[in-house]
DNA sequence: GGCCTTTCATATTGATCACTATGAAACACC
DNA sequence: GGTGTTTCATAGTGATCAATATGAAAGGCC
């Protein structure tokens, strides 16, 4: 995080900056990012303006401290995709995870990486390659796991996944219950290729 | 369409309508409904904001127009599912068809129903709703297609067909060519089930 | 030509946008 | 208590937002 160091000196936060992040993420999530506007983040935020520019520096930043806040670290992807025994089951624990992820009771419908920056204008197209990048790990990654089952097209694979994922929060985002979701998901699985025979 | 009868007199309209709503269409396409501004619009149209008011009615009109300017009408859609001589077929066609359309040359990348309105001010939920009933449309028109022909869980199955649609959008804005969403959804496709034995 | 209707260009409306200047207030340290 | 540093609340910056008031201009119809 670029948090800045904690000072020596001086008037203390009045606020909890982790939960007013979390509660931007929040926002960022349900609303998107150019259309989150400051007022609405000072509002849910609990602080004013010069409160909010000072603990986060502006706008972008504050977004992309929420997406780092919200998205998965790579090295955990990483761990969650090398510990599973299979490809297939690295998926289908990433594809059960979104549907529940993407239906929560307590949070907005759907995936804040998927929805937040789908549009913008041509001021947020470098927040939007930001989250694209991290869209492009995903399906990297992957697309080494899936390589090392030795599964045909795994890069094909990958981005199906990923699209398929990014799909699914279209639909929660519509209204689709997280049920729907789940069948969903596992029709999906259901033609997965079986793995290569071992030499 | 909501275009209103052609006067019987006074001054005729200076510029091409149908033209004009294309160039609306096309910038919200690539920017998205909320962070198009009317400013944008009437510098893209070249036309004067009092002429798109008087022409369109207001922006979310004109953005409504522009969405059934680019959405397949509903019964061409019922009519390529009925022409399709299985479901498979119909949906290896709405595959291609995506991955086409989503990388067009002349086009902005991806797919208006997914991108324009994926985020949105509270004010926006009516938009965001009517763009929504299309993809249900879709869905409902798919899911009876494929139980037409007896396979499992047909309503799981179009679900999928779109949100992988949707998916591949996302996808397609962040760069994606053309070869690599086709094979992806070729590997989709590759699990579709095998049709039930005919009684 | 004269009348009616509609669109035209110009200029503006109040609201909201992201962001900040200003000075008082709250802490650590001496 | 005094000093230095940082955050606080108040108020306001110019820019841009969607949408219009205004009156001149352009056509059909008589």
């Amino acid at each position: 995080m670029e948090q800045p160091l904690p000072r020596k000196s001086g008037r203390p936060l009045s606020f909890d900056r982790q939960a007013a992040l979390q509660k931007a993420m929040q926002t960022f999530w349900r609303h998107g990012y150019e259309t989150t506007s400051v007022s609405d983040l000072t509002q849910v935020m609990g602080i004013t303006a010069p409160s909010l520019y000072t603990a986060f520096g502006d706008k972008k930043r504050l977004f992309l401290a929420a997406v780092r806040l919200y998205a998965q670290p790579p090295e955990d992807l990483q761990a969650q995709l090398d510990a599973a025994p299979t490809a297939r089951m690295a998926v289908q624990q990433m594809l059960t995870a979104a549907a529940h992820g993407f239906t929560g009771e307590g949070t907005p419908p759907g995936c804040l990486l998927a929805s937040a920056t789908a549009t913008g204008s041509t001021g947020a197209a470098q927040v939007q390659a930001e989250v694209a990048a991290i869209r492009r790990d995903i399906i990297d990654r992957l697309t080494r796991r899936i390589a090392r089952d030795r599964l045909p097209s795994p890069a094909a694979l990958a981005a199906m996944v990923v699209a398929l994922i990014q799909g699914m929060s279209v639909l929660a985002r519509d209204g689709m219950p997280r049920d729907s979701l789940l069948t969903l998901a596992e029709c999906a699985l259901a033609g997965w290729p079986d793995p290569a025979p071992q030499p």
